[in-house]
DNA sequence: CTTAGTGCAAACCGTTTGCAAATGC
DNA sequence: GCATTTGCAAACGGTTTGCACTAAG
C-alpha cells in the first residue's frame, strides 16, 4: 500500500530515470520503478544480488535478469556508478548528486572506505593529457586493512599468547 | 635441446624462484620452471591464456590447471603481478625488478599504457595514514580512450562523411 | 498491433577444485 | 614410500543470452 504512496512522492531521480527512458525510447515498468525505488533507498554499497534480495521482499516475481539489466541503465542514465569490488563481483553506489570519489577497501571485512583528493585528481588530468588519452573513468583503489581488523588482529595475537602461556 | 642449455644458464629469477619453492618445502618440477621460463621471456602483460598457449608451444602436455597454480606461485614469491584487466580477466607482468607503475587501459584496443607518479604514490600514504589504513597494494587505473584510437575515430568519421556526401 | 521487457533456464567464461595417477625427494 | 603435483573433467559464481510469453505505447 505504501509502495504506492512511496513512488507517488516522485524524486529527483525517478524523474531522471523516465526521462531518460523516454529519450532512449525505452518503456517505463512497474519492474523498473520498483528497482530503482529500492535502489535509491540503499546506503552504501549494494551487489546485484543484495539488490535482487531486497526487491524480491517487495515484490517476489521480479528476476535476477532485470536486476542486472535495470542497474545496467541506471549506469547508463547517471544515477549509479559500477565499482569493482575485492573478489570481482560489482558493486553499485549512488551516482546522482554524489560527489566523485575512490576507495580503501579492507581485504579482511570487505568494509569500503571513501577517500577524495583533489591533488590526486589534478594529477591524474596531468597524466592523461601528457599520454593524449581521453579519459572516462577511473577506478583508484587502495587494498589493505581497515582499523578496526588490525586491532582485532592485535587482539587475538594477545589472547593467542595467553593461550600459549596457559598451555606451556 | 636449447631448452636445457637456455635453462642451464640460470637467470636470478629462476634461483628467486628455486629459493622460494625450497622455502615452503614445495617440489621443483619440469612444469614449474618451463612456465617460469616462458613468463620471463614474454613483455608487457600476458594473461593465464595467453602463458598458456605459449607453454603448449614448447610442451603440449602442460595444462591450464598447472599455468594458474605456478603464476600464483610467482605472485607469492614476488616475481610477477596480477593486474585487473578491463575485462575482468586478471593479466600477469614482471614485477622483479621492475618499478612500480599503474595504467592507464583503452577501453577500445586493450592498449595498456603505463605511468608512474611520485606525488600520487605520497598522497596516497597521506590518504592511507589519515584513515588508521594498512595499505597492502593499490589498483589506480584510468580508463578510455588511447591517442591511437581517437586518431582512428576521427579517420572513419571522414570516411563516414566522404560515403554520405557520395551517396546524396 | 507492434515493439520492447520479462522470467526462466541454459550458456558463458575465467578460474578453482576433486580426484586418480604420476613424480619429486 | 610418503607427500606433493599434475592433468583432466567437473564445479563454481557472477553475469549474460535465447526464447516463449507478457505488457507498454
Amino acid at each position: 500500500m505504501y509502495n504506492v504512496i512511496h513512488t507517488m512522492m516522485e524524486r529527483e531521480e525517478t524523474r531522471i530515470f523516465h526521462d531518460y527512458l523516454k529519450r532512449t525510447r525505452l518503456k517505463h515498468t512497474a519492474q523498473r520503478d520498483l528497482i530503482l525505488d529500492v535502489f535509491l533507498d540503499t546506503e552504501d554499497h549494494v551487489s546485484s544480488e543484495d539488490l535482487y534480495h531486497l526487491v524480491k521482499v517487495k515484490d517476489p516475481t521480479v528476476g535476477f535478469t532485470t536486476i542486472y539489466r535495470t542497474l545496467k541503465l541506471l549506469v547508463e542514465c547517471g544515477l549509479a556508478r559500477e565499482l569493482e569490488f575485492h573478489d570481482g563481483r560489482m558493486l553499485y553506489e549512488h551516482e546522482y548528486k554524489h560527489t566523485h570519489h575512490d576507495h580503501l577497501i579492507c581485504t579482511q571485512c570487505g568494509r569500503l572506505i571513501e577517500f577524495y583528493d583533489e591533488q590526486i585528481e589534478s594529477l591524474q588530468d596531468d597524466i592523461v593529457r601528457r599520454y593524449g588519452f581521453k579519459s572516462l573513468r577511473h577506478s583508484h583503489r587502495i587494498f589493505g586493512i581497515c582499523a578496526e581488523c588490525q586491532q582485532a588482529e592485535k587482539d587475538a595475537e594477545k589472547v593467542g599468547h595467553h593461550a600459549v602461556a596457559l598451555t606451556n
